[in-house]
DNA sequence: CCGATTTCTTTCACCTGCGAACGAATCATT
DNA sequence: AATGATTCGTTCGCAGGTGAAAGAAATCGG
């Protein structure tokens, strides 16, 4: 299998390229074990923990742009995944929420992330997740 | 401007935000300083570093499918930013190498690449910027 | 030499993301 | 109130990614 070859340490070109292999390991893992792409686990799992949310909060939490809610949501709902309703409260805002009946999925996806989350800690160790945890934290808070 | 919450310490979610985020300002930076979109830099910057090269080769040290490079190399192409020829060698391949009139450009999204990496790894600091390093390419070298 | 298999790339249909421009609702100021 | 600025979400057009299937060229076994 592909060797990753250094390109010359350069920290961003491998931030996207992990990225993007975890990525497609994750996705195709969820889709065979819980029936939703990896960015939709990404909602769901948001949702899961911190209930009903706006748009707008979603995209804050995921580092995503509105148009890109958007479109992941609106694919969601018409999946029958979440349901969107304008906010009461203030009518240009929209509240998105799992639906009930999909409770259930969301948790499997959860249990998918958890577990290939548990990969990845042990292949760097607890250590060194912690370290990289804090460090791309620190990285995702605000990109100069 | 946003705070990354921590969504409960799923290291791979935070991966994917992070990717995001830096994506998005490299992108931007390259686009102003260089003219060219980050993952056009990155096959620049490879070609710079390495010299001619195959598209399966672009897309194994990029970790990116067939027909992702089939379609970045193509639009590369159009904007004059590489050529593309049959591999003499083996006709079923092709060679992708910089052109001479953008080399010139392909330093400047280069310097702006360093630049930007220099940034991450002042954030970071030179010892977290080498842990995070070391860890990242062993995730990436097997998404297992 | 020839058919079967493998390898390299492309095509197809799709999802996911972006910036710019927009309409609608709210907020602030007068 | 009225108007003007801001905020929220959508639409638009595009780049960039995926897996599956197809096409060429090379290689391998008989």
């Amino acid at each position: 299998m592909a060797r990753v070859r250094a390109v010359d340490r350069r920290l961003y070109l491998l931030i996207e390229i992990a990225a993007r292999r975890l990525h497609r390991d994750a996705d195709a893992r969820l889709a065979d074990e819980a029936g939703v792409s990896a960015s939709q686990a990404a909602v769901l799992f948001l949702l899961l923990r911190r209930g009903e949310r706006r748009m707008g909060a979603i995209g804050e939490t995921l580092a995503l742009g509105a148009p890109a809610v958007t479109g992941l949501v609106g694919r969601m709902e018409k999946a029958g995944l979440v349901v969107k309703r304008k906010d009461a409260g203030d009518r240009r805002g929209a509240l998105v929420d799992l639906t009930e009946a999909v409770r259930q999925a969301a948790e499997r996806a959860d249990q998918v992330l958890r577990a290939f989350n548990a990969d990845l800690s042990e292949r760097l160790g607890e250590d060194d997740a912690e370290r990289v945890y804090d460090a791309l934290t620190r990285l995702a808070a605000e990109a100069g």
